[in-house]
DNA sequence: GTAAACCTTGGAGTACGCTCCAAGGTCCAG
DNA sequence: CTGGACCTTGGAGCGTACTCCAAGGTTTAC
């Protein structure tokens, strides 16, 4: 499909998929007339963008997990090497997450004791 | 203190913690020659920040963030209301994270079989 | 054959979060 | 009173991730 159905089909505009190709992802073939084409499996590599950026990967990080998920070509040392330490890197954020999550909610219980004092006050 | 001590408590560069300042987070007291003081509370602000960055926010969230946390000026079911969506938030954020991580544990696992068979042959 | 709806490139501009000057004031030790 | 280690401001520059625009080629539809 070319860039504009693609780029609805995945929900972010043809400039960011331009960008994202630039980068470096996507198959990046072109019918004669100079269109890029875009496949399924664009589809899904556009989907691991999303996931990868929502929890805060850079672009250049998803590129390259991207890559090893391709392996194959890469060796599987390596490729098991990256993987558990992007693994361990998850595992950290989500302890951040929890750390934090636990902060607000501290923070929502002494707001609601708060309120019901003065409320009774 | 003065800002190398601070900056050095907390791990950042001197010009990261006047940026911070611009951006509104610290006190802003100043002595009469016009050196920057930071307290111990403003360790605990750099903290929130360290931890809010690790998660993925942006540094006005995380100044919006801290500034329900000092709440007493706003009014309760506002701040609850806004630490509540924080949490939600968080929670999204963390489930996202395990779903990139089991993508990420299924091509370990798929590495390793690979690789076991190819040595097997 | 021309309008509309596509596509192309290049380059400029933006917001964020720094980072690195330059030029100069302040403070303290010897 | 001078050197060195602090501090100040302002402004430039940088990497990331877009976003917008101008100028122009292609395709399809009437
Ligand atoms: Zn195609
Ligand atoms: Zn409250
Ligand atoms: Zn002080
Ligand atoms: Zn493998």
């Amino acid at each position: 499909m070319l860039i504009g159905e693609f780029a609805k089909r995945v929900g972010v505009s043809t400039d960011t998929i331009r960008f994202y190709g630039k980068v470096g992802f996507f198959s990046s073939s072109r019918s004669e007339n100079g269109y890029r084409h875009y496949t399924e499996k664009d589809i899904e590599t556009a989907d691991l963008i999303a996931s990868g950026k929502s929890i805060g990967f850079s672009l250049r990080e998803i590129l390259a997990f991207s890559q090893e998920m391709a392996d194959g070509v890469l060796d599987h040392a390596r490729a098991q090497e990256s993987l558990q330490s992007k693994i361990n890197l998850i595992d950290e954020r989500i302890a951040s997450l929890k750390r934090v999550r636990k902060l607000a909610q501290q923070q929502l219980d002494y707001c609601r004791a708060v309120e019901a004092q003065e409320l009774s006050v």
